[in-house]
DNA sequence: CTGTTAGCGCATTCAG
DNA sequence: CTGAATGCGCTAACAG
């Protein structure tokens, strides 16, 4: 079973390699009767095209590259598999560049992957999932008019599919405001990324508009992560006994476990002494009985790529902003 | 910024395109001062070659596929930050194949993906994890001359990399006879893969070494998934109380969550009322304070990658199996 | 050591 | 409507 190329298939049935190329194509003008028969020695061949030669001429390669952060995190597997799944749609590759922040030797190969990209032009557009990129990368990827969309991340001048973060910050803070509790806490992630931001903001309006109090000293500013969700809460569990929240809203799942483990250490339990709600529906939220924020993950990547395709197929520059709406679901933290 | 060809450095540089090819492939026979020369043009002009192009000459994409059920699984996303650390090493790339077998509008999308693999030509090998694949599809494989490696799975025709299922078993068995456990229940998954088949010898065996009865009320077969262990401790517990285990041992964590959740319903806890262990050590595990027995997947991958790109590269027949050790992990369900 | 040429497999002119 | 020629960007074999 030797490769089969273009030239066999022509051969095979009687025409040339250009009348195979445009059936395989369906492109219009080609008698029915010689479609017929090409189409007949294709399968006698069991040909298909080959990928590569046909991206060189083509100048496209159908498939798509996704450069995410950690590989491991459940909420890019989430986007992943509507990715997948919209890909399918499509009869697209997936190439995955999966950026490594810590990797010891090799502080970052954001940069070597985003040039690979770039230059090597394996994939017609790329999505990035979760991925802070800055300005002059994005930059890039316009000048060489490569598309780009943002998934979980917003910016103006590229196409993005992100969700409400303000209205999910204002969702679990009434909720928790409708239970009657009038010292919430918030564990909020860095604040130099629009997540950050839109969920403090989301949290303060929702206090002011139910009339709760706002305090300072259980508002606390740390990372994303399950170590700063406990460092945080051990922070807060400091506070003198009368200063105590009787809730927390923690801005990511993992922080709201990690919170959990300080609140456990301290001797104290949820919901019992403490209402608490997370952020993302996390896999291990579920088993954790932890009420939380759910995003939409598998319909952002889906979306995501629909985004994507459509500005590799129209060529196009037309940005497209797709907002995404986070949900409340309740569980039995609180 | 427009696309820079080899042709722009050969003339960046006054040389012929042969002698840019040659420093770019650092082929021997090229003087110092023009590679010099080149690379410098290179450099100016932010050349890189095109991954098309020079797949289509090299008949090489420079990339591997990776074949895989439910990208879901998180044994399945550490096994891929193995292979993405083997790759890196390598300047590969990854296309992600995702065989989806209980999607709604295609039963399985296996047999298309391995079609476009074999005759696509996108990547130069694939990596077949968790997949079983039947003695024909492999053969496919081999005739077309693309290199195959199995990541946990065991095929003689071909290089694997597995983990010695046998052993895994009996260790978690011993530590529960060690433990003076009489009556030891185990939810088994399939037994009609080598997984297990394995795990049910070595459950079997250690028991006959530590002269442990065996008791076939107590053996349960189900499937690897949550529902399974479910349903099977369910079955167990509708036994008469004194035919209670008092330890179970379930073939994935994922069936051992699945059986604590019936426990727990029961009334019962663990370990007071069970001990209970399970196989994977996936990070569900870790939070729910599980005994396992971890598999070393990451090492899997990595090991994959480099069984796969040796393959590749000397383009041999060699088949190399190997088997790694899985380990006990104690933690608090026992 | 280096420039030139001929494919790699396919899509797309351009003539019939 | 269809066959032959040209080029996509690169490597490798062949002459110098």
């Amino acid at each position: 079973m030797e490769k089969v190329t273009i030239y066999d298939v022509a051969k095979e049935a009687n025409v040339g390699i250009g009348t195979v190329s445009r059936v395989l194509n369906n492109s219009q003008r080609v008698s029915d009767k010689t479609k017929k028969k090409v189409l007949k020695a294709i399968k006698r061949l069991k040909y298909q095209p080959n990928a590569m030669a046909r991206g060189l001429a083509l100048q496209k390669t159908g498939s798509i590259g996704i450069l995410v952060p950690a590989v491991t995190s459940h909420f890019f597997i989430e986007v992943l598999k509507g990715v997948q799944h919209g890909l399918e749609e499509r009869d697209m590759d997936l190439v995955l560049y999966n950026v490594n922040f810590d990797d010891s030797y090799n502080i970052s190969n954001k940069e070597r992957y985003i040039n690979r990209i770039l230059s090597e032009k394996r994939v017609d557009g790329v999505l990035a999932i979760t991925m802070k990129m800055t300005e002059d990368e994005i930059n890039r990827f316009k000048n060489l008019r490569v598309p780009l969309v943002l998934v979980n991340d917003f910016y103006e001048k590229i196409s993005s599919v992100f969700v409400d973060d303000l209205a999910g910050a204002k969702k679990a803070t009434n909720y928790l405001t409708a239970l009657n509790h009038q010292r919430i806490a918030f564990l909020n992630g860095c604040m130099d990324c629009r997540q950050g931001q839109d969920r403090m903001k989301g949290f303060k309006t929702a206090l002011l508009e139910a009339n709760t109090g706002v305090y300072d000293e259980l508002i606390k500013i740390g990372d994303f992560n399950k170590e700063s969700g406990y460092e945080m809460m051990k922070e807060i569990l400091d506070l003198p006994r009368e200063d105590y929240p009787t809730a927390i809203f923690a801005a990511s799942d993992i922080q709201a476990i990690g919170a959990l483990e300080a609140i456990n250490e301290a001797g104290y339990s949820v919901p019992e002494d403490f209402s608490l709600v997370g952020y993302d529906n996390i896999e291990l939220s579920k088993y954790l009985k932890l009420t939380t924020i759910a995003q939409p993950m598998f319909e952002m990547g889906k979306l995501g790529v629909e985004l994507l395709v459509d500005s590799i197929q129209s060529n196009g520059d037309e940005i497209v902003q797709k907002e995404l709406e986070p949900e409340l679901l309740i569980r039995e933290s609180c």
